[in-house]
DNA sequence: AGGAAAATGATGAACGTACCTCAAAAATAT
DNA sequence: ATATTTTTGAGGTACGTTCATCATTTTCCT
């Protein structure tokens, strides 16, 4: 008695193999009378789509493709790795994934990228770029055309995207503002939060929510203005020597996003004290290191291989037009330790 | 432009589809000569075999068991749940799972249930239960049968398992550790750790990665007794009772692994101190609650979905005869705040 | 060289589903 | 009632692989 097949089904439901197809696949064509045949016999035997062998027949191929900035940052690095990496052990999946850089500091790049994607050759994209009116425009130009789009690691909601896989920035400054407050000496003491930009969402939500749970439940914790680094080393340097100056007592500091390189490397040359509480984000070699040390407190982080296979399922189902379990697309806000390394 | 297929392969090593298939499908009568044409011709193009038409044409069907306690437990209900869960997406994959719940105080129980598995109906089976030589020969007996053993949570090392799919223990209670040491208003102060068992292999581990944490990092912090409850909640009540008599002052509350439910109940009852630093282990309804409410600091948790998923993954594979991929099946030790919740 | 044994080839039927075409039947409109 | 449209049926081919059978070739042994 193995699983019921679509033959099963067209003789309990008294029809053809045609017909239970052009149910099974919404095909036209079909009275709603039958439909409902059919669909009963479907809930009846408890039938479940071989799904590996749909797609075997369908020889349907996924084509997608990953827009990332073609920055040295290493978190962008970790990303293109797990990209590759699954790309690997999709193609057995009938899935081919292209890797489109785009210049970082160009925020036309991402555009012109975007506008040289054929949507006959493509049937979605996954994109991580900050929100431009000519990104929008371009969105809804790929969505137009039928292609699904995601955005990445850093939301664009005006732009009518299909979902946004990544995770609640606000969320994440919040956990790491706890782990200030709670770290930190006394629970008091001044932080200094760096960022690359203030201007990319994700930093600004980070530092929202950084600063709300800090101001509710460490008031002894007095967050400095934040400073920028603009991805430039020497810029990181320059700016976290005059902020000790100014503050000689900073007792943590608080990286919002990239730039973690140049911190650690400033920090290691300034003597870098035992007690200064480090919180940085995402888990690459770098603040795995630092971690490691005991050099960084904490790393929030999430987890790439997530993002890259957690965007893949939301491409494929839109492209199938199936709809998601958004529970199982939710990424986690990971707190790695030095005690909890992987 | 496809990937390449078995007929690719026969026409690149130049023998035919019978022979690429005898090498590929390990079977006899082909000489050494010619496997390595063969092979060769794969890794020339890059050949994956497609698993799902494989698994399609063997009309494979793989069949797993999950021996799980049937313990009132909230963790081992949403591992249960997990498994539903997957069980039921994953019969679209010729996959079926089974679940047989072993009563947790009978140590036989285990042994019986493993005992009554047809070697011929079952490929493999996960364990979570205390290892006890009994269980060590019957999962003997059933490797010898051909099946796939994974020990599941906690680890059966000695009995010869494929692997084990949880996480380090030790790590685990290095992690609650260091947050506890850091947590304690000025790092000191001190600490109860309460369990079910100390003679589950993971509750030990746990208690020593925790205890060595402290010795080394926090030499303020005093670790008290461990006290045990023997999953009784009138136990639970007393022992918690008793040892706050004996020491009002203390600062932390470390519980090992169940009895969350017991635990949190008789601190309610208590008045539970806002400044006492409770972390627990296991994500569920009810340690999310406390958790939300504040009364819980830290959680540690595994993700029950990856458990089940990974050893689903481990049993096929080594069902198959292939290996795994032993970095993708390392399972997280994940630090849940209130602020992370997802 | 002759014969046995081993290796290889050729072929075709599965597996469960998709998708196409053409014809037949049923429903609807006129 | 006839003509038209809509539904349905029947059947075939394909997807990439497994597996069995039988015929043929190659290799090895004496």
């Amino acid at each position: 008695m193995g699983k019921p097949t679509v033959h099963d089904i067209a003789r309990e439901a008294g029809v053809s193999l045609a017909t239970v197809d052009r149910v099974l696949n919404a095909r036209s064509g079909v009275r709603g009378q039958t439909v409902d045949k059919v669909q009963g016999a479907i809930r009846k035997l408890g039938f479940v789509r071989d799904m590996s062998a749909a797609n075997l027949a369908r020889s349907r191929e996924y084509s997608f493709a990953f827009v990332l900035p073609d920055s040295p940052s290493q978190f962008v690095g970790t990303l293109r790795a797990a990209l590759r990496d699954v790309a690997e052990t999709q193609i057995a999946d009938r899935t081919t994934l292209r890797l489109l850089p785009t210049a970082t500091q160009d925020p036309h790049a991402v555009v012109q990228v975007l506008a040289a994607i054929d949507p006959k050759r493509c049937d979605g994209v996954a994109i991580m770029a900050p929100e431009t009116p000519q990104l929008r425009d371009q969105v809804a130009r790929l969505r137009a055309a039928g292609l699904a789009v995601v955005a990445l690691v850093s939301d664009l909601p005006s732009s009518g995207r299909d979902h946004f896989v990544g995770i609640n920035n606000t969320a994440a400054g919040r956990t790491a503002g706890v782990l200030m407050g709670r770290f930190l000496p006394q629970n008091k003491g001044k932080v200094l939060v760096v960022a690359a930009s203030m201007l990319a969402r994700d930093s600004i939500e980070r530092r929202g929510g950084f600063g709300a749970v800090l101001a509710t439940d460490f008031s002894g914790v007095k967050v400095l203005p934040s400073v920028e680094s603009h991805d430039d080393p020497d810029r990181m340097a320059l700016i976290l020597r005059a902020a000790f100056a100014a503050h000689p007592d900073i007792a943590g500091i608080y990286a919002l996003a990239s730039g973690n390189q140049a911190l650690l490397k400033t920090l290691a040359e300034m003597g870098h004290p035992d007690d200064l509480v480090v919180i940085v984000h995402e888990l690459t070699p770098i603040t795995r290191a630092a971690l490691d040390q005991g050099r960084v407190a904490a790393v929030i982080t999430q987890d790439v291989g997530h993002l890259v296979r957690s965007a893949l399922r939301v491409l494929r189902a839109r492209s199938d037009g199936q709809d998601i379990v958004s529970d199982q697309e939710r990424i986690r806000i990971e707190i790695m330790l030095r005690e909890n390394l992987p």
